[in-house]
DNA sequence: AGACAGACCTGTGAGC
DNA sequence: TGCTCACAGGTCTGTC
């Protein structure tokens, strides 16, 4: 399931197969996303040229001489290079077909993703505008966590999923930084004191870049821009081992629930 | 305003 | 073995 990491490893390897390349074909065989694809994206696209790639929390955005694609990976797509001649696999639902070959293909089984039009400006697009400060920028820290939080009484693990207090710390990030900072998901978001969210803050940049330099988890389906499978899944602590014994402690992992995601974490190491 | 539930979708895996 | 069914998850929308 593509995550920030997943997402800016995408960005990356897409870069240099679609930038500056002229657009000869586009292929929609799904028209039904989470939001349809719109009606004139292959008139609008083809004979185009995309600039640089760039993220922006889980969008990828697409910049064209006028206008900007905004790509979302929902919870099972992925965006990579396939060359002219591989057979589309079921869920292949649009191709990007480039001069020379390449072809930005998007693979999506359960259909939460969407491709759409930016609507007007980055900071116009109601999707984007009332985004929070990326995690990886110094405008997140531990003191912006602590002021946004005072008299909030949903769990910690809620509110940093939160995308107004900061994006892209997803189910399986917020989990691993809560363990690594020693915080009980659970405990109210107010209650939590700013040494603490000092220490949780630096450890979702942590956790983040670490997935970004291993090139994303490899879950289920994801598959990044080049093909090549991400390895971070190898690395979690907590996510995904309910039942089995913390690495820290031994003590059992638990499994609960919290904002209708499920959460798994150390009662011992985590207060 | 904040908290929370529901909707969207389908492959996976547990349980019968 | 084959079937059914709950579950997983990001984000938008609606309700209290």
């Amino acid at each position: 399931m593509p995550e920030l990491p997943e997402v800016e490893t995408t960005c990356r390897g897409i870069a240099p197969h679609v930038e500056g390349r002229e657009i000869v074909e586009v292929i929609v065989r799904q028209r039904s996303l989470r939001v349809p694809v719109p009606s004139d994206l292959e008139s609008s696209l083809i004979g185009g040229r995309f600039g640089e790639p760039k993220r922006r929390a889980k969008y990828l955005l697409l910049p064209l001489a006028e206008r900007t694609l905004l790509w979302h990976l929902g919870m099972s797509g992925s965006l990579r290079i396939a060359r002219v001649g591989d057979m589309p696999r079921k869920h292949d639902h649009v191709d990007v077909v480039f001069e020379g070959g390449d072809i930005l293909r998007y693979h999506d089984p359960r259909r939460f993703g969407f491709v759409d039009w930016l609507k007007g400006s980055a900071d116009a697009d109601t999707r984007l505008s009332r985004l929070g400060p990326e995690p990886l920028s110094p405008d997140f820290d531990g003191q912006r966590l602590y002021r946004l939080s005072r008299g909030r009484r949903a769990a910690v693990k809620t509110f940093i999923m939160d995308n107004v207090v900061v994006v892209g710390v997803g189910n399986i990030y917020a989990t691993e930084a809560l363990f690594m900072a020693g915080i009980d998901p659970r405990r109210a978001a107010g209650r939590v004191s700013l040494e603490r969210f000092e220490r949780l803050a630096e450890a979702i940049k942590t956790v983040l870049a670490a997935a970004i330099t291993q090139g994303g988890t490899t879950l289920r389906d994801f598959v990044s821009g080049t093909g090549e499978p991400g390895y971070f899944a190898q690395r979690l602590n907590v996510y995904g081992r309910a039942g089995e014994p913390c690495r820290h402690c031994g003590l059992e992992l638990r499994h609960i629930v919290l904002g209708q995601r499920a959460t798994v974490y150390c009662g011992l190491c985590q207060t």
